[in-house]
RNA sequence: GGGAGUUUAGCUCAGUUGGUUUAGAGCAUCUGCCUUACAAGCAGAGGGUCGGCGGUUCGACCCCGUCAACUCCCACCA
């Protein structure tokens, strides 16, 4: 067989993704093994794959391959978030472009073009998982609006409603002029923002007219001057006293409005008055309600402003802040203008400017749905991976307010609300039943009258279902999925939505499963270019993925993101990991080319080793070693570092020693068993190394012999401790042959240059069965046992043992010497070190046995380290 | 304003209840090699007073205090 030069990815990917997917080993259905199930957080129908994706879903799957390897039965459910807002704004901007605008359009007319849309995009970030070669179950594959998955949102809504949880309420909302939608609180994201503290001033009123006496006030937001309902200064401000009481004009509309006093208002910021404007503002909203304020509203819902205003109707709120400073200066009301930072809420999804605004909408009373959900996470039945986020969870949790979740938008999950002409509603899963409550309430109107809510729900009151969902645990409960796969295992997800998401489907999960939704969360860090930046659109910093994928290969980007991605940290990516990857993958490459030459040149009994003994059985145990510790990192959800060490494995133990070890001489024939030990290793680090870089460990598994079966599905066998004392050895010969080539390289023997090889030690036992090794690693024509120094050599020390190389190359002593110096000195300082320890009383009187014996070890040997080295420098001379 | 976290080699990070030889890895750097698996490679090397100061202890990268810098989350001071 003829191998190529390289790995040549792109057909083994395409040939490796099929063959699994025509085997059918993603899909998984009940059985008597234990399951092992992950739900893929949803991306949205309008995405295309990202680094965070990749990062995100690299890890499920390398947990999922694990566990499919582990003889668990491995579950992970794919699908797609319908992303109210997000896709909504979206086809919106579609229709636009179009030339259609959503206010044209009936309801069904719009929602005809949405599910357009999804049908469109909505599959093509599920193909491009496919590209990674995630082992995803795509025949559970679902949608948050799937038909079933629909009715359960609505039964839910009307469950919670009936048990008093859900209601609908006129409050302070945060509006998205640019969605023109409520939002939740947690869809609003603050930024610092430069602005101007505009101070103005508000004539008092003397004898039922403005007189010159004027209180001035500071704030951000001029514009909303003519909805101010109230001027507020705190009662103890000594400035204001004569004022309480009295009534002041709003500027250029000469509206006369209270003074009033309130605690809230702080002295000691601005002028130490407040405008009050209750329409546009929380605080002033609650002092309005206190004080029984006039509520303006201002401002209609795409942020112009309102007929109420007075002054610039439909014109933009920001607009008009610009626009209104001139009038206040010409009317004499402006006093001063300073810069200012402010908190300005943005709209998550459009980045509009978020408005508080007083709106009629649904809420979700949070206190009682939170403490169970607290309690689980607190006390660890729901573990958190970094446990930091426990803080963070228990903070948010503890402060919980209620959640609003109606949006006035039409893709989505439309509330099952009723109203009748009169304006009483009633809470329903259909129209008919609706109906049915009503005739109980109220018969003089006819079913035809009944309208339902406009409104739809937040995204996350659907995608909160997820867990338990895709396994129709709600819509059809008690079913053989929803009993075997639930609770799920592990959640994979960002911290960015720990409280949109995480927490909700824990409160779901224990509310209508009376379960956790999951045993563990695994939060992933936030993919960062080089720079340390959050990748952006804006930016421009996001790299191409499917770009890279065909450049470096898929098992190179999974390499590449894994090994730069310490658990719980962010990940900083850098297009040279993957090159790292791309080389891991030749490496791999070529040991396999390597194996396929001595296939053919094997010589000697299959069952018998002759001369290669102490290489198989010290890579046997090195093998064990490893296989323990990417297990126990594993656990730990150590990704990056149990990469780490099967990457290390391979290359530094596998290719640089021990493939150099057994290596025949030129054209020489290879030992059958050894040949035939070489394979099986590899065969096995291939199966380590399967869940991190699926397609390569395939396809390399099936070129180094004839299989049974697939590695996807092959089960990892159990392994024994490995012999630690013949770890020691190979750590030994490595140390030996290293310092060798060192003092080969100093001395500019050439690497053909053979040489003599003297070893003078008091253990000559611990070296006869690594002899062989020994000089052919360091191109020795013979080794020599001695008891004396031996003069004109080059000496090299190893830890109580000296060796000595004699060559025909003329020897130059100094660089040699001054090695040889530096190492003595640092024996001394550490002998030093260690005897002051071990001359202090209160040590020897309160250490540790077992540590005052390591010490007194220390001591022994640096002692003799010492010794070794003076008496080579005493050679040297 | 409140809370959490981070600070170890040029860069990114390990370092498990304080004692395992006066700190480890990868990348980058330097030196020597076109050695017949691999130059996308091989063989070596250099590089850190573990953020500063103080304390506890026989002993501190690790525990405590304090200061500094950075990051994130939460929060209605106009």
């Amino acid at each position: 067989m003829e191998l190529s030069k390289n790995f040549t990815h792109t057909e083994a990917e395409a040939k490796w993704y099929k063959h699994w997917l025509d085997k059918g080993y993603f899909f998984s259905t009940p059985d008597e093994r234990e399951a092992y199930t992950i739900v893929m957080p949803p991306p949205n129908v309008t995405g295309v794959l990202h680094m965070g994706h990749a990062l995100n879903n690299t890890i499920q799957d390398i947990l999922i391959r694990r566990a499919r390897m582990q003889g668990k039965n491995a579950c992970w459910v794919p699908g797609t978030d319908h992303a109210s807002i997000a896709t909504e704004a979206k086809v919106v901007a579609m229709l636009r472009e179009r030339g259609i605008t959503k206010s044209s359009l009936t309801r069904d007319e719009f929602l005809g073009y949405a599910w357009e849309w999804k049908e469109k995009y909505g599959g093509i970030i599920l193909h491009q998982l496919k590209k990674l070669g995630y082992s995803l179950d795509w025949n559970r594959t679902s949608f948050t609006m799937d038909e079933d998955y629909y009715n359960s949102v609505i039964k839910i809504f009307v469950a919670l409603h009936e048990k008093g949880v859900i209601y609908r309420g006129k409050r302070m909302i945060n509006w998205d002029v640019r969605a023109k939608t409520a939002l939740s609180d947690e869809e609003v994201i603050h930024k610092e923002v430069a602005s101007k503290l505009y101070y103005v001033k508000y004539f008092i009123e003397e004898n039922g007219k403005p007189s010159d006496k004027y209180i001035t006030v500071a704030t951000v937001r001029p514009e909303t001057i003519t909805g101010d309902t109230a001027i507020c200064v705190n009662p103890t401000d000594e400035r204001y006293t004569s004022l309480h009481g009295k009534f002041a004009y709003v500027p250029l509309i000469n509206r006369r409005i209270p003074i009033i006093a309130d605690d809230y208002v702080t002295m000691d910021f601005g002028t130490g008055a407040l405008k009050v404007t209750p329409a546009h503002d929380i605080n002033d909203y609650q002092l309005g309600q206190e004080y029984k304020l006039e509520i303006i509203d201002t401002m209609n819902d795409d942020g112009t402003m309102s007929e109420a205003a007075q002054i610039f109707p439909g014109i933009d709120r920001m607009e008009v802040r610009k626009k209104i400073i001139p009038l206040l200066e010409a009317a004499g009301n402006l006093s001063k203008i300073e810069d200012y930072t402010s908190q300005v809420g943005f709209s998550e999804r459009t980045d509009a400017i978020v408005e508080p605004r007083l709106s009629l909408q649904w809420w979700v009373s949070m206190k009682e749905l939170s403490t169970p959900a607290l309690k689980a996470v607190m006390e660890e039945e729901i573990k958190f991976y970094p446990p930091k986020f426990r803080n963070t969870y228990r903070h948010w949790m503890d402060n919980i307010k209620d959640w609003c979740i109606s949006r006035q938008l039409w893709w989505g999950h439309r509330i099952p609300a009723w109203y009748m002409p009169d304006g009483s509603f009633a809470v329903a899963e259909t129209k008919e039943a609706a109906f049915e409550k009503f005739k109980i309430q109220n018969s003089k109107f006819k079913i035809e009258d009944i309208k339902q809510d406009e409104d739809c729900l937040d995204t996350w009151f659907s995608s909160w279902l997820w867990p338990f969902e895709v396994f129709k645990g709600y819509s059809n409960p008690g079913n053989a999925d929803i009993k075997y796969y639930y609770p799920t295992n592990t959640l994979v997800t960002a911290p960015e939505i720990i409280f949109f998401w995480v927490a909700r489907m824990i409160m779901a999960g224990f509310e209508y499963m009376h379960e956790k939704p999951f045993n563990e969360v695994y939060f992933t860090g936030i993919v960062r270019d080089k720079q340390g930046r959050k990748m952006s659109k804006s930016l421009g910093n996001s790299p191409d993925l499917l770009g890279l994928i065909d450049q470096y290969g898929a098992d190179a980007v999974r390499f590449g993101i894994m090994i730069s991605s310490p658990a719980g940290n962010d990940l900083l990516f850098d297009e040279s990991t993957l090159e790292q990857g791309r080389n891991f993958n030749n490496k791999l490459w070529n040991a396999l080319k390597l194996l396929k030459m001595w296939e053919a040149r094997q010589s000697g009994d299959a069952n018998q080793l002759i001369t290669n003994d102490f290489a198989i059985n010290w890579f046997e145990n090195r093998l064990n070693e490893v296989k323990n510790e990417v297990e126990s990192l594993m656990k730990q959800f150590k990704l990056s570092e149990a990469l780490k060490t099967v990457y290390s494995l391979i290359w530094d133990d596998f290719c640089s020693w021990y493939l150099e070890w057994v290596k025949p001489g030129f054209e020489q024939p290879i030992e059958t068993a050894v040949y035939n030990k070489t394979v099986d290793f590899f065969d096995e680090l291939m199966q380590l190394l399967h869940p991190f870089m699926p397609f390569i460990s395939e396809e390399i598994y099936h070129l180094l012999k004839e299989q049974k079966a697939d590695l996807c599905i092959k089960q990892l066998a159990d392994h024994p401790a490995p012999n630690t004392e013949i770890l020691k050895q190979g750590e030994l010969l490595k140390q030996v042959i290293s310092a060798l080539r060192d003092a080969r390289n100093k001395n500019q023997i050439k690497p053909k240059d053979i040489i003599q090889l003297h070893i003078q030690t008091a253990a000559k036992t611990s070296y006869t069965s690594i002899e062989n090794i020994l000089s052919k690693q360091v191109n020795a024509a013979n080794i020599h046992y001695t008891n004396d120094t031996i003069a004109n050599t080059i000496v090299v020390a190893v830890e109580k043992d000296k060796f000595y190389i004699e060559s025909e190359k003329e020897l130059d002593s100094t660089t040699l010497k001054a090695d040889l110096l530096k190492d003595l000195e640092h024996q001394k300082g550490f002998l030093e070190s260690v005897q002051k320890k071990l001359s202090n009383e209160k040590f020897v009187q309160n250490a540790r046995p077992e540590v005052l014996a390591m010490e007194q070890k220390k001591l022994a040997d640096a002692e003799a380290r010492i010794k070794t080295i003076q008496e080579s420098l005493v050679a040297l001379n």
